[in-house]
DNA sequence: TCACTTGCTGACCCACGAGTCATTAACTAT
DNA sequence: ATAGTTAATGACTCGTGGGTCAGCAAGTGA
């Protein structure tokens, strides 16, 4: 008589639920994985779901939005409040940021973007404006201050900040696929950005 | 009265089928392209297809397989040919090769085996036995050489030769993903093989 | 021209999963 | 208590698409 079957939580269902829709997501991709079986994730029936969620698509965007976002202010904020020089940020915080990325959750959803996204064009275009984009401009941030204190020259590597976040897109993908065979992904990452900023220091050939 | 409605043609017919394959799987992604339009689009019908390929999947596979071996091929017979300095080659036919990749057919078969596979292990196993590990490998005879010529100092670049593949990895996404902020892949792949190379060269910090 | 093989067709089957909705039961206010 | 509100359920529908197969017609050889 008591243990009631459910409990209403309008609240905190959408954050259940799309935490839920990651999970499966991550294990089997989108088009793989039955809405029937994220909400049984969840905890709850198929129908609830849709009352939150329109489409099958609509939760994808969901979940998208509301896990990535929150990394990259994670980034801009370091930056902001940040008082060291530009080499040391790109070796310590920075890298260090960048370094936890290839297999966490994140990973995940840059498979999802690389695999769903180009049947979603206003997906990526809100990708790209709150994520790709603000990542590169909070690069820019960096690399124009390196320059501005004299710890740098400028060289090609202003143009291309995307030099800085190949080796991170290249572990994600690496270590997503060839787990086994994987480079030390560390290690990568960090001889990239040892290359770049010797380079940016401005040795001569 | 003539004009028969088709014709027996048993031999051509599979590299039809996975031709016509290639450009739907490249247009819709895997899961999203029906049996039915692949055979169309071969001229085909589709159980026609069936004979040919057991299921979907297995077309699917033959796919990777016929089409992405042949470019690695390629570049391993450049490379036993050559009689150039690693440098010259690095600068020469090896960035002339890794150019074409983005915005070729096989950047679509990049994606695809990013989206798919995680979903077939033997099919992770034939990609890193015939392409990836392939492919380090050419890169590895190539850095090894430039070493015993003296063209080049030993360093870290030689532990980790995917440093001269991750801006094509990028560049493939990129180019995919956001085509139109996609920064001159060219330039970009460029600058790494300049980077990596002066770096070998070896001037001290 | 006529039997015979077989490459090829396309209508059909059926599992499966996205999305619906009539109904139920957990809260709430009075 | 109890009437009213709405979060939540889960059985149902229905389009879709992978896979089949009985039959057909193009080539072949005598």
């Amino acid at each position: 008589m008591p243990e009631p079957r459910f409990h209403r939580r309008k609240e905190e269902r959408p954050q259940e639920i799309t935490e839920a829709a990651l999970a499966a997501f991550a294990e089997k991709g989108y088009a793989a994985t039955k809405v029937d079986e994220v909400a049984k994730r969840a905890g709850v029936s198929k129908g609830l779901l849709y009352l939150y969620f329109k489409t099958k698509e609509d939760l994808f965007k969901a979940v998208i939005r509301s896990f990535v976002v929150p990394r990259i202010d994670e980034l801009t904020t370091i930056i902001d409040s940040s008082e060291l020089s530009s080499e040391e940020f790109l070796r310590g915080p920075f890298l260090d940021f960048v370094k936890t990325l290839p297999g966490s959750p994140i990973s995940i959803l840059v498979r999802l973007m690389i695999s769903e996204g180009p049947k979603h064009p206003d997906l990526l275009q809100f990708y790209w404006e709150n994520v790709v984009s603000r990542g590169l401009d909070a690069l820019n941030v960096i690399l124009e201050r390196g320059i501005e204190t004299g710890e740098f020259r400028r060289c090609v590597v202003h143009d291309l900040p995307h030099l800085f976040v190949m080796p991170v897109l290249f572990s994600v993908i690496f270590k997503l696929l060839f787990e086994k065979q994987c480079p030390d992904t560390d290690q990568l990452i960090e001889a990239q950005i040892d290359l770049l900023i010797a380079h940016m220091k401005g040795e001569v050939e």
